[in-house]
DNA sequence: TCAATAGTATTGTCATATAAATGACTGAGG
DNA sequence: CCTCAGTCATTTATATGACAATACTATTGA
């Protein structure tokens, strides 16, 4: 079998390279991962993974992966690699490569989380949304103490966006300009591990709205967000940290008045 | 060259596979990076670029590492794809496989927190307690309203593991014993996303001792964390988040004098 | 029954070959 | 002298087959 055999081949069943099942809005960030042929194997295998289509402690032999995506021995070693990295599998000479217990799974991972945001289970969603609730009022605490002018534009900068694309009904946009917020609030904090806490809320937003289609577009919506950034700017903590506190309440609100 | 000697050459070569700079207590967080050669390779130049020996964008062609290392392509590749997907670096053909800017570095990830911790810069220490300051009350106070029997009876186990190791002043125990309090603390709040925080804690609680090698058995140290789980069993949440406070602040006060 | 041993299946590693991507160079044409 | 298309060279990406290492299994011998 030829390279280009191969490669077509896994093109062809679809169920093995689509490019998931998640919304446009994703797309970038699955590229860093997609960027090559390992990454859709680490993609889809990540994805049958973490939603239990494999049992812990399932053997994985590597020889009938070969067979069923139609790759080479390279490319397959270097997927499992990535996902033992994760903590997803294990592999041992004679043992074969087995599914490792969900305890061992590395969720702090952007892809974990995206993965397993967009399962249809919703605790997860909640979970996600009691780590946003404990991180990003003390990140606005923070921000308030620390934020530098240039701090302050970007907020003002991302509330425009929101304002804008609520003017305009872009609910991609509107996502964007969101998650850029808050970034923009966890980078104030000036503390690199608070930053990276984005992949939380990211995967928080991106499942809610994947689940939610409409609606969260409440006039208050830019105006609750806006009394963050005047609460940052002012340089007072506790009403910053309130203000966050207020919003999301507000969106936890929102989203279960829609799942009803 | 044939394999026996290849990894001769890599054993001989001190500074190449030398299991790393850290504490033994450390080695059971590296024993599962360290499973297999690529392992040691991610280790190594995980470290490197960690420390800035590579500055961002510079260029690693992977002929050289070969030819440093002694390993073959495979092998490379990889700990490559382990690096890449740790946001470290980026490889594209003709340009080489280049250091990636700090921003994408997927901080959140236990590796990543134990090469950080080790560096000799105190910042990151000091962001590490930020993040444990946040984390760490809040989790005990949603602890104390959720806690099972179960939960309680493991704390009380790790409190009795931690009196021990005081009594023997055995070091090594104790900071195990302390890591399992911890832990059991944060799974009390049962909410995943939350428990996987203990490499945050796991992180900090090494690298001060990595620092500190003496002094922090002050006689409080164990009722201090007694409070904590005396606040969790009675489901009072605001005591529970007071004690953990209380604990954060003495062991940043110890730190500190240490360092004078 | 048990212990040593040979067999066997599976991943680990290596070496080499070919494909693909992309920046750099070159030269023609204006 | 400048522009731009085409070619080249370099580097990573992928494929492949061989052999090594490992650990479970079964068998053999006492």
């Amino acid at each position: 079998m030829t390279a280009a055999e191969q490669s077509s081949d896994l093109v062809s069943d679809a169920d093995v390279v689509a490019p998931s099942t998640s919304t446009p809005t994703a797309r970038a960030a699955e590229q860093q991962l997609l960027r090559g042929l390992h990454g859709q194997i680490v993609d889809n295998l990540g994805r049958r993974i973490v939603s239990g289509q494999y049992a812990p402690g399932e053997s994985l032999s590597q020889e009938s992966l070969l067979d069923e995506f139609g790759i080479s021995r390279t490319v397959l070693r270097e997927a499992m690699r990535v996902l033992a990295d994760k903590g997803l599998v294990s592999s041992r000479q004679r043992l074969g490569t087995q599914i490792a217990a969900r305890t061992s799974w590395r969720l702090l991972d952007s892809d974990m989380l995206r993965w397993l945001g967009s399962q249809p289970d919703d605790s997860f969603l909640d979970q996600l949304a009691e780590v946003r609730a404990i991180v990003e009022p003390a990140s606005a605490r923070f921000a308030a103490e620390r934020r530098s002018d240039e701090d302050v534009a970007k907020l003002r900068s991302a509330l425009d966006a929101m304002a804008t694309a609520a003017a305009n009904s872009d609910a991609e946009a509107a996502i964007e300009a969101d998650l850029a917020f808050h970034r923009a609030l966890l980078d104030s904090m000036h503390n690199e591990l608070m930053s990276r806490m984005e992949i939380v809320i990211e995967a928080g937003l991106r499942a809610r709205n994947e689940r939610v289609h409409a609606g969260q577009h409440v006039p208050e919506f830019v105006s609750v967000h806006a009394a963050i950034v005047d609460a940052v700017e002012a340089g007072d903590g506790e009403a910053a940290a309130a203000a966050t506190i207020a919003l999301l309440e507000q969106a936890t609100r929102d989203t279960s008045i829609a799942a009803d």
